[in-house]
DNA sequence: GGCGAATAGATGCATATACAGATAATGGGG
DNA sequence: CCCCATTATCTGTATATGCATCTATTCGCC
């Protein structure tokens, strides 16, 4: 065993830590170019799929504390890629994309798909799936929206 | 599907953040009497197994930028957990647990299995051994240190 | 031995993250 | 209609994270 090999770790919590940490390198490497985090970029995709939600409903899909939501959507809102509107409800804040933002989003889009497509077949189609399917899976488990099943 | 429901995500990295943010929280509610954060606990915990290394190969063996690791080990040792000591080179960092840290991680030892082994359960052994293997292989595959195998 | 490239960490800066507590708005009971 | 519990978000504070850049050493070469 070279000295310079990543040993396992048992702990699931550091395990998935770590791979994040090494995940987000690599794609925000990819996105470099875009100026764009990869929180940030999930952001604008989420938004994109969702329409219009509040955002504590935004933070509940993504599994981020609201509290955080409040600081990145500041930065983003400052590029001018959020709109925030008042709700019916005042105290709510409605989310969705600004014009700029869905330009954003379909710059970025080439770039996420190619590190996808990069990583899919350096990993994979199998492992790709499972990995998928796991995570969702592990998300579901701990936030406890319910059991997760085959 | 209810609107309460955690959607899967198609990105890589996303997926595992929102998994890590999850976890992380899952973990650190259950190290909270011991008030250390997830991150120091794998450092304290990586240190038990490795002995006495180098910030550089601490930080290879997380995944950690070394940059990163400089300002978390300096709360550590602040907590006097670490023992910072200059090696041969002495460019060099040479850590170690010093023996408050090695209380800290036996005094956190118990929570930690306390919430692996919940999360075992809830996930069932497949599922855990296959994520606890992905997840290694994912992070040996994006920091390139040589390809994956079966 | 001395010079320049390479290496190990540290520092400046910006974002990401979440908990505790504050503020604003809603909603239910009387 | 008013009070209070609840809910949605914001603020204060602390840690986590990494890139660009800086400093201190080391190493190779002449």
């Amino acid at each position: 065993m070279n000295k310079s090999t990543i040993p396992p770790l048992d702990c699931m919590c550091a395990s998935f830590r770590r791979s994040s940490r090494a995940l987000t390198q690599l794609y925000e490497e990819a996105l470099r170019p875009t100026g764009l985090r990869a929180t940030q970029f999930t952001i604008l995709q989420a938004l994109s799929l969702a329409g219009e939600v509040s955002q504590g409903r935004l933070a509940q899909i993504l599994a981020i504390d609201s509290t955080t939501l409040t600081r990145t959507l500041a930065i983003m809102t400052r590029h001018g890629w959020i709109a925030k509107l008042r709700g019916g409800d005042r105290r709510q804040r409605r989310l969705r994309l600004s014009p700029a933002g869905k330009r954003q989003l379909n710059r970025a889009l080439p770039h996420w798909e190619k590190v996808q497509t990069q990583l899919r077949r350096k990993l994979g189609p199998r492992r790709w799936d499972a990995l998928l399917r796991l995570t969702n899976q592990v998300t579901s488990a701990v936030t406890a929206q319910g059991a997760p099943h085959d």
